[in-house]
DNA sequence: TGAACACATGAACAGTTATTCATATGTTTG
DNA sequence: CAAACATATGAATAACTGTTCATGTGTTCA
């Protein structure tokens, strides 16, 4: 008896949360987002550049990874418009794109440092 | 020359940049802490338990996927301390273990939608 | 107690992903 | 122009990850 009370009140939510939640491409794109951040040496680049500009090779030498595996990350990361470059002569000096990224990886430290 | 003095400046930003940053440990966790997030199912997980309470079967119902599949992630969010659960009966409702969820999930919306 | 139900979990498989290696592109300088 | 340098990128491989399937655990009720 309570049980069955107790399981109407979740189906009224389970049909008010299905009214509620985002549509599936948001979350789609929000998880997509998310995969970005999940992963050590793109957060590490991410949190390199909070600080300021960098070059690849820089980058590189304080992630100790190879110049072509961060490459290949900062192309994701600009997939994502996460960041931005210039170039310099044969230099490319990356940057943060806003402070969305410092809010997001904000966030996260608050959880990890809690 | 132009080049040697840029070279210097960010020569400086290096050496300033690899004292600032978090611990190697830190970096690794608040990626670990991400990837949870980078994963439709689980951010979708996430977004309904957002609502409110919900056991196991009306997750996989608004999920669509199989009872196994929703149980394997709720693991996941269980070894990360995202969510909590509560045993009444034969059924297990889950929730949002706290806000720090909430502000992530709010972080990443913000940017989806800019 | 045993059948039915809700959920959890181990193993296996398929799809994804990050790095490496080789090479290409773009830039400067002699 | 050729050599040297900084960066980008395609292909291949190794490691990881999410789902499925089968089965195990825990609970209720007849």
């Amino acid at each position: 008896m309570g049980e069955s009370e107790s399981l109407e009140v979740h189906q009224d939510d389970f049909a008010a949360v299905q009214q509620r939640l985002p549509d599936e491409e948001v979350l789609y794109d929000l998880a997509e987002l998310y995969k970005i951040f999940g992963d050590t040496t793109r957060v590490k680049l991410l949190c390199i550049l909070f600080e300021g500009e960098m070059c690849v090779q820089h980058l590189a030498q304080l992630l100790q990874v190879s110049q072509s595996a961060v490459s290949h990350q900062l192309r994701i990361l600009k997939g994502a418009r996460l960041v931005k470059y210039r170039r310099d002569g044969k230099t490319v000096y990356y940057t943060l794109a806003d402070d969305h990224v410092r809010e997001i990886i904000g966030c996260g430290m608050e959880h990890i440092t809690e």
